[in-house]
RNA sequence: GGAGAGAUACCGAAGCGGUCAUAACGGGGCGGUCUUGAAAACCGUUAGGGUGCAAGCCCACGUGGGUUCGAAUCCCACUCUCUCCGCCA
């Protein structure tokens, strides 16, 4: 959510962030006069129970004394209901102004490249070495289907399309990945590792700002207010949610494994093969919340960690700074870090990294008091992929498989494969 | 799922229709006096939101409604916590 403030005295540049972002400009066109209406009905109301207040104090003492009210209290009758009318009033409106602030994106950082699509995302850098094979590249999902460790076609029918089976050596390089990014960011990059609920209330969805704008993304389990959360980021940033945190908690490092549930709806027909796109996938999140005066280097420093781990597995990628057009609706700005696919010969997104700044603090009322009496300020929040876990499968199976349909296990990884070196067909 | 109890500041807790909300009382934290140092004792300090330049005013006793001139206090609904029973990995 934006600072109303921001708003009200900064309304052109949040008008030029709107027109930036594809998004309508004439969104907060009722704005001002919504919020003037609502000051003005809140100085009246506000006046009034004032009124009241000290009458009733005068009634309580004419009463004690044997006074005679009754003038006084029939006069607070007729302000009584004038309060309540207006009080009325005033919760319609805010109901109006609410909607309007939740359904307006973040404004992104100066430092945002303008642009109109993913065409216009910023390559800042690549890292690592392509393969180059003596044969021709396999999809991941045709690697699999030979080694017997991806089954498309059970999750299909014992759930439907989307789904997938880990089988054998595959929920094992899954597992092993899964271990390998947590302990990694947990011992090495100071993070403190949490298990979060799966399943997340309204007002969750709303702080990290998935909610009210993108509910049909969402799972919602039936004949309840529960969602399934489509990523960590949702409970884990939300652990904080309405508190006033002390600067020593400060910044507050969180990594967490979970499984994701998106309906991707308006997907259908991308990406319909292999591990890319599915309903439920593993992902490794990073979360902080951080000091305001920070949210920059940190977001350089989250970065790294999700990039470490790419380069700790060997495998080739870029870094992307996202346009505006192409920036997440509560995003201020985002580095994507893309992997490297071998048979569809680029470059396919494996984490983003996002300074909200304020924007979800905000929504969910995270706040820090920097000094003993000092007024709270709201923290800024980031997160980052730290991997996507299917995506991740899918890339060392395609950048380590072998002319003989074998793949091999990146060296980092075989202490938590058991010391298997090589995924190769199972024997008969 | 059934029965009951509860929700007030960092924690415990008083208040049960008007001099009780920067909230009694107790504890904790922080600072100080005293002390060689510590403990004890004593003193001080420790809180949200809106509006306004400010003084101030309004709101905040789990949440949302209602009754009343006036609600922490009475009524209704909801959420959460605890205890007992049942069920369960």
């Amino acid at each position: 959510m934006i600072d109303v403030r921001v708003l009200r005295n900064d309304y052109d540049k949040v008008a030029q962030a709107l027109r930036n972002r594809n998004a309508p400009e004439e969104l907060i066109a009722s704005f001002p006069a919504l919020d003037n209406k609502r000051r003005e009905l809140q100085t009246e109301s506000d006046n009034l129970k004032n009124r009241r207040n000290v009458v009733s104090q005068e009634v309580a003492k004419l009463k004690k004394n044997g006074g005679n009210a009754d003038e006084l209290i029939a006069e607070m009758k007729t302000v009584g209901d004038r309060i309540k009318a207006l009080d009325e009033e005033l919760r319609e409106l805010e109901v109006e102004i609410d909607a309007l602030l939740l359904a307006i994106p973040n404004v992104p950082h100066e430092s945002v490249p303008v642009g109109a699509s993913e065409e216009d995302n910023i390559e800042l850098r690549r890292v690592g070495v392509q393969p180059s094979f003596a044969f021709e590249a396999k999809a991941h999902y045709d690697i699999a289907a030979e080694l017997d460790i991806l089954d498309f076609e059970a999750a299909a029918k014992v759930t439907g399309s989307r789904f997938v089976f880990y089988k054998g050596l595959g929920a094992r390089l899954e597992r092993a990945l899964i271990n390998l990014m947590m302990d990694l960011h947990a011992d090495e990059h100071g993070y403190e590792e949490i298990l979060p609920p799966y399943i997340v209330n309204r007002d969750s969805l709303v702080g990290t700002g998935q909610l009210p704008k993108f509910e049909e993304d969402l799972f919602k389990v039936a004949n309840t207010e529960y969602y399934l959360i489509p990523t960590a980021e949702v409970p884990v940033t939300n652990l904080h949610r309405e508190e006033i945190l002390s600067p020593e908690n400060l910044p507050r490092k969180l990594v967490a494994f979970s499984a994701c549930f998106r309906s991707e709806a308006g997907a259908a027909g991308r990406d319909t093969r292999g591990l890319i796109r599915q309903h439920q996938f593993n992902k490794v999140e990073l979360v902080q919340l951080v000091d305001p005066a920070t949210s920059y280097e940190t977001l350089e420093a989250l970065t790294g960690h999700a990039e470490r781990v790419l380069q700790v597995l060997g495998l080739p990628y870029r870094v992307l700074a996202l346009c505006t057009g192409d920036m997440g609706f509560a995003s201020a700005k985002t580095y994507d870090l893309e992997v490297w696919l071998p048979s569809a010969d680029a470059y396919r997104e494996i984490s983003s990294c996002t300074n909200f700044e304020d924007f979800q603090a905000r929504r969910a009322g995270i706040r820090f008091r920097r000094e003993p009496g000092a007024k709270p300020e709201h923290v800024h929040t980031l997160n980052g992929s730290g991997l996507a876990l299917g995506r991740t499968v899918a890339a060392i199976l395609e950048n380590y498989q072998q002319a003989d349909g074998t793949v091999v296990v990146p060296e980092a990884l075989r202490p938590y494969m058991g010391g298997v070196e090589r995924i190769a067909p199972r024997r008969g």
